[in-house]
DNA sequence: TTGCTCCTCACGTCACGTGAGGTGGC
DNA sequence: TTGCTCCTCACGTCACGTGAGGTGGC
C-alpha cells in the first residue's frame, strides 16, 4: 500500500507518514523499484496504535518507547498524564473566567481590558494586602467583581473591606450577591448573607428571610440577626437559639428587644424565653444567658418574668434576675 | 534600569525581555554607552501591559496590534479566544475522561492501553453501526466501559445490545449503573432504570423500587414493568395509571395479571381499576383499554366486573366487556 | 585582575504545513 | 506527452531555553 492510500485509511497527513518513517516509529515495511514507501497491513495496524496513544497526549517519543521498549510500563506515565492534564484542565478554566468577566465588561478599547484584568490580578492576588489595597485604591471595582469576589474571600478584613465597597456601590449590589444564597456550597451562602446583611432595602430583606431556613446554621444565624433588625419576627426563634447556644447571643439579645417594641412580638419573644428557660434540659450557662437577655426585653414585661427568677434555684441566675430587677426598677421609676 | 532588574521586578526572563525588543513589542527607551539596554519607568509599566495581555491568552503577535494599533478593537478577538477557550477546555475534558477510563482499568503493559482506547473508540464512534458492531463484537466490553455507554447511549439499537451485553457480564452490572437512577438528568436515569430492568437480583430490584416515586414519569413506568414483574404490589398505582394513559397499557395490564396471583393484591388492584373505570372524568379511549386490562385479572373476580360493563352507556365498552365476559365463561367451563 | 552583568548570534524544542525541485508509472 | 503520485530537502511556525563567544564597569 503506498502513503497516499494509508494516509486516506487512517486520516494521518502524508507529511505526517514519513515523519514517524524519519523517526523510526513506523517503518514502512518495504519500497517499490522507484523507491515508493510500501505499509504492510502490520505497517497500518502500527499507525493505528501510533494514533490511539497520541489520543492519550502522548507526544511522538513516548509512543516509541511504548512501542519498543517492554520495560516502559503505563502506569507511571498514565498517571502522570492525568496529573499534567489536571493541571491544564484547572489553567484552562480560570483563563476562561477571566476571559468572560473581561467580555461581560464590554471593553471598549484594550485600555478598558486593561484595567479589568489588573484589577482581577489584584482581587485574586495571594497576597491579602495586596486584595485589601484594591478593594480601597481610589478606582472603583465594578459590582460583579465585588461580588465574586466576595463570595469565595476568606480573609476577614478582606471580606469586611470588600462588602464594605458594595454596599457603596449601590442598588446592584443586592442582585450581585442574591443567587448565591441559594449556592450549593454552604461557606458561599454564608458570605453572600453576611454581605446582603449590609445591604439595604426590600429585595435584600426578602432574600435574607429565605436564609432563615437554609439547612446552615451559620446562615440562619447571620440571617436572623439582619432580618430580626429589620424588623421580621419570624426571625425570633433562630434568635433565642442563639442565645441558648451561646453564638453571638448578647448581638442576638439586642435584635430581639428591637422587636419587642412591637407588643405582639414581644409576647411571643418572652413566651419563647421563659420556655427556654423552664426546659428541663437546659443548661446553667444558658439560663444564665436567657436571664441577661431578659433585660433587653420592655420593662413591663421583663420585670415580672426577673422577679419570678430572683428565687431561681440556680443561686447565679437568682443573682443575675435580683440585679436586673432591680435596674429596671430604677429604670421605671426614674 | 537595567535588563536584569527589569526581569526580577516584572518576572519576565532576560531572553524575553530581548525577544520584545526584537519583535518590537517594548523596546527600552535608551542605550548606555556600553551598548547596555536601558528601561524608563514607562517601559516597565508597557511590559506589565503586555504580561496583563498574555495572562488572557493573546499571542504577541496580536498583543502588538493591541497596544499599537487603535482600530484593533478587543471585541471580535475577546469572543474569539473565549470561543477557543472552551474548545481546548472541552478537548481537555475529554482527554482526561478517557485517560482515568485507560488508569481505571489498571493496565500491565501498552497492549492493554491500546486495547482500552480501542472499545472506547468504538463505543464513542459517531457511527451507530461502528458502536454496535463493538458491542457485539466477540472482545468482551468490560463492564464500567458498558455502564457508561448505556447511560449515554441514544440509539435504540445500540442501547438494547450493551443492555444485553451488561446482563451477560454478570452480577456487577448492577453496581455499575445503580447509581444513575439518581443521577440529576432524567435521561440518564430512563436510561439507567431501562439497564436493571434487564438485570436480575435483590439489588437491582431494590433500587428499582427507588425509582417508582421518581419525578420522571417515563423512569417511574419503567421502574413500574420491572418491579412488577418481579412481583413487588407497590408497581400497581403506576401500572393502572400506564393503562389509563395509554403507554404501554398491554404490558402493564399483563403484569398486573401476574401481580394478581397474590389474592389480595388482585383485590387492591381491582378497586384501582374499577376506581378508575367510574371516575367521570375518564376518557371513552381510557375506559376501553381499562375494559380490556380486566380480561388479565383471575377470572372470579373480572367475570362480575365485565358483567356489570355489558350494560354499560358506553356501547364500545358494553360490546367489549360482553364478548371479553363470554371468553371468561368459557375459560371456567372449559 | 576577578566576577558580574550585559551584548549578539544562533541552535534546539515539537508536531506539523508548505513549498521547491525532481522523478517514476499510467 | 500530460497529469498524478511519489521522492528528498528544507524552511517556517511560536514562545521560549540555553549555550557560545565577547565586552564593559566595579
Amino acid at each position: 500500500v503506498l502513503i497516499g492510500e494509508v494516509a486516506q485509511r487512517s486520516g494521518v497527513s502524508t507529511r505526517m507518514l514519513r515523519h514517524y518513517d524519519a523517526l523510526g516509529l513506523v517503518r514502512p515495511t518495504g519500497r517499490t523499484v522507484g523507491n515508493y514507501r510500501e505499509y504492510s497491513e502490520e505497517d497500518i495496524r502500527r499507525i493505528f496504535h501510533v494514533e490511539s496513544l497520541r489520543s492519550l497526549g502522548l507526544s511522538l517519543r513516548q509512543i516509541g518507547q511504548a512501542l519498543e521498549d517492554p520495560a516502559f510500563a503505563p502506569s507511571t506515565l498514565v498517571s502522570d498524564l492525568i496529573r499534567r492534564t489536571e493541571d491544564r484542565l484547572k489553567r484552562e478554566q480560570e483563563l476562561l473566567d477571566r476571559l468572560r468577566t473581561v467580555d461581560a465588561s464590554a471593553p471598549l478599547a484594550w485600555e478598558d481590558v486593561l484595567r479589568i484584568v489588573e484589577l482581577l490580578h489584584g482581587l485574586t492576588s495571594p497576597s491579602a494586602a495586596r486584595r485589601q489595597q484594591t478593594v480601597l485604591a481610589d478606582a472603583p471595582v465594578p459590582t460583579d467583581l465585588l461580588a465574586e469576589a466576595i463570595l469565595t474571600e476568606s480573609d476577614p478584613h478582606v471580606a469586611g473591606a470588600l462588602r464594605w465597597a458594595l454596599a457603596r456601590a449601590g442598588d446592584d449590589g443586592v442582585a450581585a450577591v442574591a443567587s448565591a444564597v441559594y449556592a450549593e456550597n454552604a461557606a458561599i451562602r454564608r458570605r453572600a448573607v453576611q454581605a446582603l446583611a449590609e445591604l439595604p432595602g426590600d429585595e435584600a430583606t426578602a432574600v435574607l428571610t429565605d436564609a432563615l431556613t437554609d439547612s446552615d446554621p451559620t446562615v440562619r444565624r447571620h440571617a436572623a440577626l439582619a432580618v430580626g433588625t429589620r424588623g421580621n419576627p419570624a426571625s425570633a426563634p433562630t434568635l433565642v437559639g442563639m442565645i441558648v447556644e451561646g453564638t453571638n447571643d448578647v448581638e442576638a439579645a439586642e435584635v430581639l428587644g428591637t422587636l419587642s417594641l412591637d407588643p405582639d412580638c414581644a409576647d411571643r419573644i418572652m413566651a419563647l424565653l421563659t420556655h427556654e428557660l423552664a426546659a428541663p434540659t437546659a443548661d446553667p450557662a444558658a439560663r444564665i444567658r436567657l436571664t441577661q437577655a431578659l433585660a433587653e426585653m420592655p420593662a413591663p414585661l421583663a420585670h415580672p418574668a426577673l422577679q419570678h427568677l430572683t428565687d431561681d434555684e440556680d443561686p447565679t441566675v437568682a443573682l443575675i434576675a435580683t440585679s436586673l430587677a432591680g435596674v429596671l426598677e430604677e429604670r421605671i421609676n426614674g
